[in-house]
DNA sequence: GCCAGTATTTATCATGTGATAAAGAAAGCA
DNA sequence: TGCTTTCTTTATCACATGATAAATACTGGC
């Protein structure tokens, strides 16, 4: 049930310390019911019951009151620290780093990217929240767009020697998430489906990556006239 | 909130037709309902409640315990109808003709499966079930492994001249799950994250097709003599 | 036109939910 | 020790849920 892999919620003890409810000050009750729901949640979806989440913590369903002045405050808590405290803005800082050849610079990121987000509860919650359609996956992905994928495209226009002045157009994004999903979907399969995760996420990743250099030698020079609309 | 592309979902009426309760045969009204179902726990998930559901279809909620006896055999329902009954055998046989160059049946292929699953109904549903950890959902992947990916190794090896008798190795499948996980992406893009569909899905399969078809002739050798366990 | 059959509704139950108010218990400080 | 603070629990509310039983209203056959 426990993700060892996830910083999160790594440190939590197995069920319940000492009895229940024993006196804890105010930081610490926070932090540990915080990362008890971000556990919870990610099992159980946004609709699980505030009492079984109380119970899986130790405490009594009206406590959690106490620190979130309602349900949705503490969701909201969860995705800041699921999705917007994880995200390193060193990511695109690396990905443009052209002292270093891009099929590395690929390698490396998508390495440090999936040991970020290939876990239970980073991907299960980011799928409840999509299918719920809250706002925090659009914005996700489109920061995914902006400050991953299009600086890709500028990198890539770069490695293969391209005028690299022109807008991204979706075309060439179009490329980049077909590498991006052959990826990310490893983690999808994993922990959305629930299969054995005997994957070697950095050895499958490399093989997409060199899918996509393969063809974008071939496609981007088309890709950036395209007849589609500008990023 | 309706898909017209989706052919369980798409003949139904804007939301009500006549008055609530307008008398009609218990078949026509069961499958009414079962499409309304798979409308609505598209929508919702299946923590969706009975009495939505049941104004949505235009009755009241305890006529849906007429025609079904719970709303577990409800969900069960609609499995059938969106994943089993959408299966096509023909998909297995037309990967295997090889009469047919594999890159085209491979394009064919995904054409066909693609315009299957790539709907709001199927794919949300889908994700749903998944993170639920629904049997469905797992043997639906198992049938994809079995009846898909691991005919498409077979056919891969004959298509690059390898000998095509030993047992296929997982490192193949891994290598067909990028191709397929590239292209099932632009799915999840669409229908689960919700961004508008503006994607060529034909095309940006083909370039998945191409990229995986180059890195097969390098890697499949090597690959099909991997010391990971057979499939 | 009436009556039997059945599709549909109204009324209701037991349970579970998010949330609130008041009572209790443990700690810090004089 | 006693008092104040505050962390935690008990008791409870209003509402929603899946499901059942009885009453109603429509339809077809005679």
């Amino acid at each position: 049930m426990e993700d060892p892999l996830d910083p999160l919620t790594a440190d939590l003890p197995a069920a319940k310390p000492g009895r229940r409810g024993a006196r804890m000050s105010p930081e610490a009750r926070k932090s540990d019911l915080l990362a008890r729901a971000i556990e919870y949640f990610s099992e159980e979806g946004f609709d699980g019951g505030t009492r079984a989440l109380a119970r899986r913590t130790g405490i009594t369903q009206p406590l959690i009151y106490r620190y979130f002045p309602s349900k949705e405050d503490l969701i909201n808590a969860v995705y800041e620290a699921v999705y917007l405290s994880q995200w390193k803005d060193d990511w695109t800082a690396q990905l443009c780093d052209r002292k270093v050849p891009l099929p590395e610079r690929l390698t490396d990121f998508y390495h440090d990217y999936t040991r970020t987000i290939f876990n239970r509860t980073w991907m299960r919650i980011f799928f409840f929240a999509g299918l719920k359609g809250l706002d925090i996956n659009t914005r996700y992905i489109n920061r995914v767009i902006s400050h991953l994928l299009v600086p890709i495209c500028r990198e890539t226009r770069a490695h293969l020697g391209l005028p690299s002045d022109g807008p991204v157009t979706e075309s060439e994004i179009e490329l980049v998430w077909v590498m991006h999903g052959a990826i990310f979907y490893q983690g999808i399969r994993e922990h959305v489906y629930g299969l054995p995760g005997q994957i070697d996420h950095d050895r499958t990743a490399a093989v997409a990556i060199r899918m996509f250099l393969a063809v974008a030698e071939t496609d981007f020079p088309a890709a950036m006239t395209s007849p589609l609309t500008e990023a």
